[in-house]
RNA sequence: GCGAGAGUGGCGGAAUCGGUAGACGCACUGGCCUUAGGAGCCAGCGGCCUCUGGUCGUAGGGGUUCGAGUCCCCUCUCUCGCACCA
């Protein structure tokens, strides 16, 4: 027998299935659909990352497992390949992206991905950077528009200095840019925005049906972040302005003794007072120039200054004096908050260190006590004329309703999710498909006209002005209006990176069709997605902004759905010797190196045996190596012969082995457990080499069991069994039930709860039967010796207890 | 602070229902084979003890149960997410 030389025989597969097209799906005719989508890589110049081969591998082994099951299985992939990491990317190494990214996409699929061995159908290869893919963008992008679901406003909004671009709050990550953590600022600009607050309630409550894991609907909850509670009128003493502020805790107005404007608030110019306006304005002033970071210093000692003006409490008619602090956001509720010190423990350090009054209004026991810190406990109301008494939790109802019948309150509900800011002042994305015309305003770009292609700048250096390199293309900018044909300019920011990511599933199906977005029959029949498996990192970036297109497509008409993600399973993160991978650590895995020495089937069987899939693992050099050994004795042991056995095997053990591993398989496969899975393909492994086990059946559900994980290797052991088809294209083996029991199995017999004996006993027979036979057991007698029985538990074919006393 | 998840040998990790704790693998130890081993094969491998047996043991403490890694309560530690969100 020759060795298992792994770099000839995974070429030689490759090259046939690629030649062979085994993995192409017919689209149109497939019987049973199943979409078995990964999340794309961004192709970098590095090459692909260990972590994508993780999490890639484990998806196309979900892919291998629902085909052998009867499934046509539409296995995709592509590149997301515009965005700001390319092109800083190209930035420093000087060379031009337009060059770049499709030397790293070749790279990537010639060099990486099909030697990973996954079944992916190369006829529908998307990449986000082509204009026949970035026209669709733009088209979207319109249609949203269209719709009423892009806006541009003037806002503050997150700018990253050293990107010099504007961010979504989803990319700031504790106040840092996400893709390169330097501190955000903000900066008052007029951007384009998608209405992603209009589906908040909607994202929020498809959350309770769609079959995601459970940590990235948390994560996404938490992001929407409802709260519910009144929107209370205020108004302002002296002048001819009322404002409103909202709070979870209507119950507390009785407890109000200052009211709390944001320093970007509107109306503070209106209404504060001479006296105070200079040290208002050099608080605006200050606070202004910090960083997010440095206004949301955990800890950070409250500042603030007295406006000199004073609201009206509308359920009191009280006089209360109004401040402007940092602690009140612009961007939540309406940038002003009542503020109750008693019960709000911000509230309550603002107050103790500027020497408001603190009114308690809750109290557990009526009475009131002197206060250390804020008291956000349970109780009823006081102090709060003809609503004593009333427990806290039916007082926000009660304050509420007698507000709202003065027409002073409403029932509120407030989303901490904000509008998606898709505008980029950077280079390498699509294209923004507006123009602006003196006369006419904002015009759409016509249809007809994408895509509004990218210019080859060979100057595309963010410059930090707030706009786009491409204003500097005279060509580009200059332009004729769609409507009236005068002169004109375009929109010169491109779009955010995840718009392009966030409907690619849509256009693989339908790659062949150049005068659609995606076919309405294809995308009936194909989506929603059926299984999506990515990293969790995107639970509030791509994995929201696809919900929300996919609503709005819905409210448009395009599709008949309104999630894209039947299920979405999450995978864990790898790490290698137990800490985090990192280039400046120097302890990243190079997919390549071990593909190179190992095999991809080693390097495929080991990261699935790392660890649990779903919880990340721990990368070992000497895993590797020993799942190469394992491999090595599949392919010493599994082999061809005239002595092979070629009906089932008659002893029982291997009938048992072989059963129990089929049925254990399928089920660790189907719940991503495939470091059980393998576990148990090794247990078999040892059981056929250890009794020299010569049996093609057994041999060939070996196979085909082990093919998801180590393609390349089945593929050739299974031909050299004598077959001239895919071992990747049969069904999956099905276990026989009796074969699953023994016809003796092992008892366990506790005495008080302790083991004390096994004992192999037959399988299925009666208690009385095997009560008897274990209390004859000597081991047995000798513990129950001089003492009462007092109870006994009996689990069938499994274990006896005996309770004495 | 809030939310979620986790804590099991020297290590990575098993243990669908409450029913033999430590599957599978790594490392290690001994043996076989070998000119040689970073190869292969066989055996051992949680601690302790009076060692064919006993006893303790799944972060710590308590509880429920015939029986708890698993369920309940309290405490500690770690990871992740959100965080001055009113």
């Amino acid at each position: 027998m020759d060795k298992y030389e792994h770099q000839k025989i995974e070429a030689k597969w490759q090259k046939i299935w690629d030649e062979t097209n085994i993995n192409k799906v017919d689209l149109k005719k497939a019987a049973n659909p199943f979409y078995n989508l990964m999340m794309f890589p961004y192709p970098s110049a590095e090459g692909l990352h260990v972590g994508n081969v993780f999490a890639f591998v484990g998806s196309d082994v979900q892919g291998r497992y629902h085909r052998m099951n009867g499934f046509d299985v539409f296995e995709p992939i592509g590149f997301d390949a515009f965005g700001i990491h390319s092109e800083n990317f190209a930035l420093k190494k000087g060379t031009h992206p337009a060059r770049m990214v499709p030397k790293n996409i070749d790279n990537f699929r010639e060099n990486q991905l099909k030697k990973v061995g996954n079944m992916y159908d190369w006829t529908h290869e998307v990449d986000t950077t082509s204009p026949e893919y970035y026209r669709w963008t733009q088209w979207i992008f319109l249609q949203l528009y269209k719709a009423g679901y892009a806006y541009r406003e003037k806002a503050p909004v997150n700018w990253c200095p050293s990107c010099k671009t504007v961010l979504a709050a989803e990319q700031v990550i504790n106040g840092e840019c996400e893709r390169c953590s330097s501190e955000v600022t903000k900066r008052d600009m007029a951007q384009w925005f998608f209405k992603t607050t209009a589906f908040a309630q909607k994202m929020l409550d498809n959350l309770d049906w769609i079959d995601w894991s459970e940590k990235t609907k948390v994560a996404q909850r938490n992001w929407i972040g409802r709260s519910q509670g009144a929107q209370v009128v205020f108004t302002i003493d002296g002048h001819d302005e009322s404002f409103e502020i909202f709070t979870t805790r209507p119950d507390t107005l009785f407890g109000v003794t200052y009211m709390v404007f944001s320093p970007e608030h509107p109306m503070l110019a209106r209404i504060v007072a001479p006296e105070q306006r200079a040290a208002v304005e050099a608080y605006q002033a200050q606070v202004a120039k910090m960083t997010e970071i440095e206004r949301q210093a955990e800890g950070k000692e409250k500042t603030g200054v007295f406006t000199g003006a004073y609201a009206i409490n509308p359920v009191n008619g009280e006089k209360i004096p109004v401040w402007v602090s940092d602690y009140v956001l612009m961007g939540y509720g309406t940038g002003a908050i009542m503020a109750v010190p008693a019960h709000d423990q911000r509230d309550f350090e603002f107050a103790t260190k500027f020497g408001l009054d603190i009114r308690t209004v809750i109290s557990p026991d009526g009475q009131v006590h002197p206060l250390e810190e804020a008291y956000a406990g349970d109780g009823r109301m006081i102090n709060s004329g003809q609503f004593d008494g009333t427990p806290y939790k039916e007082g926000i109802r009660k304050v509420t309703e007698w507000l709202a019948e003065k027409g002073l309150a409403k029932f509120q509900v407030n989303f901490r999710l904000r509008d998606w800011c898709v505008s980029r002042q950077r280079y390498w994305g699509p294209p923004i498909p507006i123009i602006y015309c003196e006369k006419c305003g904002a015009v759409p770009v016509p249809e007809s006209d994408l895509p509004v292609r990218l210019p080859e700048l060979e100057n595309y250096q963010p410059d930090g002005s707030g706009d786009s390199p491409l204003k500097r293309s005279p060509e580009f900018y200059h332009t004729t209006c769609p409507e009236c044909g005068g002169p004109a300019v375009r929109e010169t920011d491109v779009s955010d990176n995840f718009l392009c990511s966030s409907w690619y599933f849509y256009r693989y199906p339908s790659t062949d069709f150049a005068d659609k977005a995606f076919d309405p029959e294809l995308t009936k029949k194909w989506l929603p997605v059926d299984l999506y498996v990515g990293g969790n990192e995107h639970a509030v970036l791509h994995l929201l902004y696809s919900r929300f297109l996919c609503m709005a497509f819905k409210e448009i008409g395009l599709v008949d759905f309104e999630e894209p993600f039947k299920r979405f399973v999450a995978h864990g993160l790898i790490v290698r010797d137990g800490a985090k991978m990192s280039k400046s650590k120097g302890n990243v895995v190079n997919p390549d190196d071990y593909i190179r020495e190992y095999g991809a089937d080693a390097f495929r069987v080991y990261l699935m045996f790392m660890g649990a899939y779903l919880e990340g693992g721990d990368f070992r050099d000497e895993g590797v190596r020993a799942m190469r050994a394992f491999l090595d004795r599949v392919w010493t042991n599994l082999t061809p012969g005239d002595d092979l056995q070629k009906s089932e095997p008659k002893d029982e053990e291997t009938l048992y082995w072989l059963h129990r591993t089929i049925m254990a398989v399928g089920n660790d496969i189907q719940r991503f457990s495939y470091n059980t899975a393998l576990a148990r393909l090794m247990e078999l492994l040892n059981h056929i080499t250890k009794n020299n086990v010569r049996n093609k059946v057994v041999f060939e559900c070996y196979l085909k069991m082990l093919s998801p994980f180590a393609p390349f290797l089945c593929e050739e052991m299974w031909r050299r069994l004598g077959h001239q088809d895919s071992v990747a294209l049969q069904s999956w083996p099905v276990h026989v039930e009796e074969h699953t029991i023994r016809q003796t199995v092992e008892y366990v017999v506790q005495i008080n709860g302790k083991v004390r004996a096994k004992m192999n006993l037959g399988t299925g027979l009666p208690e009385e039967e095997i009560e008897s036979l274990v209390l004859d057991d000597e081991r047995v007698r000798n513990w129950i010796e001089g003492k009462k029985i007092v109870k006994k538990i009996f689990v069938p074919d499994k274990l006896v207890n005996l309770v004495i006393k």
